[in-house]
DNA sequence: CAATTCATGTAATAACATTACGTGATGTAT
DNA sequence: ATACATCACGTAATGTTATTACATGAATTG
């Protein structure tokens, strides 16, 4: 099991991202949480940054957002790369694994001699529900 | 072919993408282009925008930086999603295609009645020269 | 010749992220 | 127990990336 050990800074964060229906900024996740006692942008950093590291979190680079991990009993991070899909419209983020895509940018990446550390997979567009 | 008629602006860009080795911020390119007149972002970033829409420049996102597109001969966007390979050492930045991995992705959608408008492939790492 | 469109220029501001410095709590080795 | 290292936290300042608002001149079109 993961039962990482987190701050009070780290629990506050990761409830509100928990919480949201959509992907949030680090300032706006700053604004929910000023009434906690957060002043500066720094301190959710710094517990994005832990979380992050635990897996407990991820960064979307397309939206500059963050969402709390959506397979958290699996311990997300170990079974390979994840992908996203962000609806557009509505905000709503999927987080899929898909071993045939993993496999394949593996297969890439061995036949370059490349080393790689971390893949981002994002799909933006429409969801279902947004796009009847 | 493709052949689009670039502004000033768009050619003095794009001549900087396709001049550097690895990719560049707006301010980057900005700061190169001083001697040229360039004196605020904006004129950067219209050039870019325009340059994207052609499919001349690809962004990338965990960068925040532009690059110029290493396949203009076949059009690149028009084959599908584009995947980069991108060294943390060197900055050296590898584009390619993917049809298995596209297509994957398209099935995951398709089921999902997710409707993609665009998708960002960025594996971070490092390349071979710099892994050995 | 209007009227519209489009590339451009400039200034100001907004949004996102990091550096630098300091404090108190906790843990560990001598 | 004292010295040392580590870590979470707080605050201020700054750095980096991107957009909004407003104005001008050139090209296009009816
Ligand atoms: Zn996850
Ligand atoms: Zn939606
Ligand atoms: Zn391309
Ligand atoms: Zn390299």
């Amino acid at each position: 099991m993961s039962a990482v050990n987190l701050t009070k800074n780290q629990t506050l964060v990761l409830d509100v991202l928990t919480k949201s229906e959509a992907p949030l900024s680090a300032y706006t996740i700053l604004d929910k949480l000023r009434d906690h006692g957060f002043r500066a942008p720094l301190q959710v950093y710094r517990a994005l940054e832990k979380l992050l590291e635990f897996g407990l979190v991820h960064r979307l680079e397309s939206l500059n957002s963050f969402v709390a991990c959506a397979h958290r009993e699996h311990s997300c991070c170990s079974h390979g790369t994840v992908a996203f899909a962000i609806c557009e419209s509505c905000g709503q983020v999927s987080e899929f694994h898909d071993h045939v895509v993993d496999d394949q940018l593996n297969a890439w990446t061995r036949g370059k001699g490349f080393k790689p550390s971390k893949t981002t997979i994002e799909i933006r567009g429409l969801c279902a529900a947004c796009n009847s």
